[in-house]
DNA sequence: AATGAATGAGAATTCATTCAT
DNA sequence: AATGAATGAATTCTCATTCAT
């Protein structure tokens, strides 16, 4: 049920990660923690769910994205991705950050489920349709390291404000950056 | 005592964060609870004791590198610190994910203690030094992306093992992603 | 209804005593919870059911052995009832040890209905019947006895399987026990 | 530590067995949950402990009765072995239910271990040294037979208190099953 | 200073039972 | 009569922290 898990969101962003316990997300989306189990038959469950969402999303938005610029890699592109991107962090911060966490503790068997390397699939792809316009590079790499960079920056930047940066100094340098190391300009 | 912070070091590369506990630490240091925590008031003053410690070597190792390089920006400085990085991150990945993770979790009041932000600060002061080589950029985020960038990629390159990518690699992606988006090369 | 103790049987035997839930049970009867509710007002409800069914099996059985027997007490006759005792056990061995475990754990209240003691009493009006050929004995007692001892090998028999006992061994044995008692030969 | 282990028994004894939580068997010890999982890793570990010290308690008992009669199988032998077990069931009846109950619910692994393959076992080595008074028997199984008969009468005896029976009668009876089974008297 | 037994709040999970539809 | 989602008390187990020795 969608009530679990935005209530589940609301905990992580407001409260925390260690304050998601079952009986709290229940609580907090008005139902016992009984149906909770009903709907997810464990907490983790719940975790799963959410990446799953978020995975949908941010792939949406990438092939929105990529489509309206008709398929070509500019950095004009790249800037919109990331203004996207931005917006959906911003969303919900905790949350990608529990992503971003979960992800690095990822198990072999449970590897490919994890929200990171799913992503790092599908940026792939678009590498590989950007075609002549990038500087040629490893594309698994360029893909890992494209979107490692973008995604840290930007959850470090929504959880820890740090001085001297905001969104729009954000997208300038993180586009900058991107663009740089594909396009070369 | 170093002794504890070793344990540490070791329960938590070796048996993950999960194993982190205080028992699990003080036995494997081989001393009693009660005297870990003679040492360290609780549970956080350990990691907080092991990010100081982190903290120096990352320093000492930066400063080494550019006074041998003559304080001149390059990508080759770039390139040696980088490979430097990540010998520090390979001699204990784990340490440096919960670093990473507690450093998101990180309150406003101790939010200058964070990891993160202590080496972004010193990142920015060495990119004040580099001066003319540099591509004009807002120091404050410019030192803050390089930094989320590089970190998270090694991080992640160390824990996830992404397929398609090696040490030389991700070293050369990440210099080059480096170089571009601060020399422009 | 019967397809629920149907089930319940079948769940008993095939997942354990612990998957006996009614839920499950409602599952693999293929009813709702609610309908299993509408036919046992609780949980224990069913196993009363199943332990009226059992003990007029049970019952019907020993009769008929009796009558063909000719109403005289002999081994032959002790041997014929732990023969089919053994069927009926082994058609559904854990709902036995169900049966049996629930009868150790009655209240005073219960006590009459408790699967044991109704047995205990259609055996000893057995022994009444046997008449002279018996051995003079306390008849409570001695119904009491033979049936434990019977019921009791027999159940511990079918679920530890123990090494060195198989089917005919076990029935000459518990045969030879009981004739040694009761009829001394 | 053998205060949490009076304290099961107590609970068990007095309350039941669905009562034995962990809780009420550390409340009753008067020690915290946490202290009693210092001592026994999980709820099972009591259930273990509390065999071993009744299996060693059975065993010896049985040993002292065998070596002071000689090492003569008898009818005597049987009623003394039989009115010290009672005494031994009396003392904590609900616990060997649990004991008994327990046993029918071992799986393969740790068959070896349950109460009572462990108490036939022994037995059976009694009625090896027994020797020639004894009928000619399968010693496997008649073993198996004699403890669970002796057992199961015994604990029905003292948790349903039929009506009709006492302990006198009780161990009569037993006596008497036993040694016409084994020696024909 | 060192020890480590004791603490107990808190977390995940289960399941008999109800009741509105 | 049948349904099955919802309930929530109860249970097992963990672990940071304390304190008497």
């Amino acid at each position: 049920m969608s009530a679990i898990l935005d209530a589940a969101i609301r905990v992580l962003d407001r409260e925390g990660a260690d304050a998601m316990t079952t009986s709290r997300v229940a609580e907090v989306a008005g139902v016992s923690v009984g149906t909770l189990y009903q709907y997810f038959g464990n907490r983790d469950a719940i975790l799963h769910a959410l990446q799953d969402r978020e995975f949908e999303r941010a792939t949406t938005m990438m092939m929105r994205v990529l489509l309206e610029a008709g398929g070509v890699a500019e950095p004009r592109v790249a800037r919109s991705v990331i203004e996207e991107l931005l917006k959906l962090y911003r969303a919900a911060p905790a949350l990608h950050r529990v992503l971003a966490v979960e992800g690095l503790r990822v198990t072999d068997s449970e590897r490919v489920q994890a929200f990171d390397l799913r992503i790092v699939t599908v940026i792939r792809s678009f590498l590989m349709l950007g075609g002549a316009a990038l500087k040629p590079r490893n594309l698994d790499a360029a893909a890992f390291v494209v979107y490692q960079s973008v995604r840290a920056s930007m959850l470090a930047y929504l959880l820890e404000q740090p001085a001297g940066v905001d969104d729009a100094t954000l997208v300038d340098e993180l586009s900058a950056l991107v663009s740089a190391y594909l396009i070369g300009t």
